[in-house]
RNA sequence: CGGGGCGUGGCUCAGCCUGGUAGAGCACCUGGUUCGGGACCAGGGGGUCGGAGGUUCAAAUCCUCUCGCCCCGACCA
């Protein structure tokens, strides 16, 4: 036939990120099983190529949250209404997105629990129990858990009714240790976020209007996607002496004295599954980064003939049995699929690097790697792979990061003014843009009102942005964001 | 929550306007041949058309309601 055929022949093909980012980040997060749907609204299943992604994540971060001197411990899921109603700003802010149970069996309860949609009043409420004396301070203890929002717009991972994450809660004597807590909580996720996970960061403190409901004041990392949208990537609050004055949340001093505590909250979210898929995700699927990729190297064998089966077979066991203990490896050798049909399936699921083992390896010695962030080959002899292949992965893992920083230092536009602010998002809709803020609702409000773009933070660190510094005004960067 | 769009085998979709009792490609199963960039041949299984109600002799198709999903806006990790 002579007219040209359907782009899309393939089940796996993806929709282009030019022609539709959200319908090529719907599809990729599908196809390359990290998510399903569920007949839960809103609510989604991590599928466990997607769920062994989060588990590389919560290991790394995890020990990060330990080394800086911090517990684990388990709330309750279910938090009484009264208890959430002590901070008003709080309820204030969760009320809207609280999912309540009501009945217990058959009975109606007498006080209702919200499904905790974070746990700052639970936790408050222990905390003054425990915290007696300064000799208590500080509490230092972080929850992996589940939360739920009751949100009227969902999107798989960056915004769904149920999802995962961890939530820091800690307690002080002063508040300049509470707040070296809150920036050594943000320098942990910058340096996660950047070094495992690939993805750079603008460390900062949000205005006003972008505030935690019942914080003092909030600093967040903020990572920009392909298409130019910021997205929030953690969040370390200041939650000064609200919620010990509400919980009454006190210790006595050195001098006997009765002081309420400081106190810090922060969390990242599975949320950074989403990040990690739009930050590096190009149209033919997936780039994950090397640290927390559940597959490091995958390895397809080929073989023409039955005759070659058995070298091959014996070969890749050898592979196996010689970088299985070094790299998270994966051989798949199901008969049902062609090589081609492997290749394009792992570089669709962002399998750093891809081992091919043939009958031309076998009589090499050697097995041939492909790159799955740039595509270059290189045989790899037998004897040097449990140092190359390490060695490949850090190179990959430091490609995707210096690429993913290009793009967002590209992307990062200093204006002069307020008017340049809107000039430059009524023309682009994407990026970020850097400007001297007055510290205005107004300002914020214009920029939203007029474009769409949100005051994501005003970064703490100002090499880029010296000549934006001036008396009176903080340096703010602005995004259309997720 | 407002505006728009869509729900038909596992997936992508045709059929709906002009009612007559369901199709294609891919996927799946069996056998065989294949395997260095998405293999091929032959045979085969699977849907009652998101759900409920209504109109009609007859509904995937028309009407009402409802649920879900997607996109764009207002609010949030």
């Amino acid at each position: 036939m002579s007219e040209s055929l359907p782009r899309k022949q393939f089940v796996e093909d993806l929709t282009d990120q030019t022609d539709d980012f959200s319908r090529w980040y719907n599809e990729v997060v599908r196809k390359a099983q990290l998510a399903d749907y569920s007949p839960v609204r809103g609510s989604m299943v991590i599928r466990p190529y997607g769920y062994g992604l989060w588990e590389n994540m919560q290991r790394l971060l995890d020990r990060r949250i330990k080394d800086t001197g911090h517990q684990n411990a388990y709330f309750p899921l279910l938090i009484p209404e009264s208890l959430l109603k002590l901070e008003a700003d709080h309820v204030e802010g969760f009320a809207p997105e609280c999912a309540w149970v009501t009945e217990g069996g058959s009975e109606k309860l007498e006080e209702r629990y919200a499904i905790r949609p974070t746990s700052e009043a639970i936790i408050g409420h222990m905390y003054s129990r425990w915290i007696e004396s300064y000799r208590d301070l500080p509490v230092l203890i972080n929850q992996w858990a589940n939360v739920m929002r009751w949100e009227k717009v969902t999107r798989l991972f960056l915004r769904t009714a149920e999802f995962l994450w961890q939530e820091g809660h800690t307690a002080h004597a002063n508040e300049p240790e509470c707040l070296e807590e809150v920036l050594r909580m943000l320098e942990v996720y910058r340096d996660f976020v950047e070094n495992e996970l690939a993805i750079p960061v603008y460390a900062g403190k949000k205005s006003d209007s972008e505030r935690f409901a019942g914080a003092q004041d909030t600093y967040s990392i903020e990572a920009l996607m392909r298409d130019g949208k910021a997205l929030q990537a953690g969040t370390s609050h200041h939650l000064g002496q609200h919620f010990a004055r509400v919980f009454d949340i006190t210790y006595q001093d050195e001098q006997g004295r009765r002081q309420f505590v400081w106190q810090t909250s922060w969390g990242v979210s599975t949320r950074l599954v989403g990040a990690i898929v739009m930050t590096h995700g190009d149209d033919q699927g997936l780039r994950l980064p090397p640290n927390v990729a559940p597959i490091q190297a995958v390895v397809v064998p080929i073989w023409r003939k039955d005759a070659d089966r058995a070298a091959v077979s014996e070969f890749v066991a050898k592979v196996k049995q010689a970088i299985g203990g070094v790299v998270r490896l994966h051989v798949d050798d199901r008969d049902q699929y062609t090589p081609g049909w492997k290749y394009n399936e792992y570089e669709m699921r962002g399998v750093p690097v891809r081992l091919e083992i043939g009958p031309k390896d076998v009589a090499n010695n050697a097995v041939m790697s492909v790159r799955r962030d740039t595509r270059i080959k290189e045989s790899i002899p037998f004897d040097q792979l449990a140092q190359r292949l390490p060695a490949l992965l850090a190179d990959i893992q430091r490609t995707l990061f210096e690429q993913a920083k290009t793009f967002r230092d590209d992307s990062t536009v200093l204006a002069g003014s307020k008017e340049e602010v809107i000039a430059h998002f009524a023309a682009e809709k994407r990026g970020l843009v850097a400007v001297a803020w007055d510290g205005s609702a107004a300002f914020e409000a214009e920029v939203k009102e007029a474009c769409g773009a949100t005051l994501r933070c005003m970064p703490i660190d100002l090499s880029r942005f010296g000549s934006l510094e001036k008396p009176g005004h903080r340096v703010a960067l602005f995004a259309r964001a997720y």
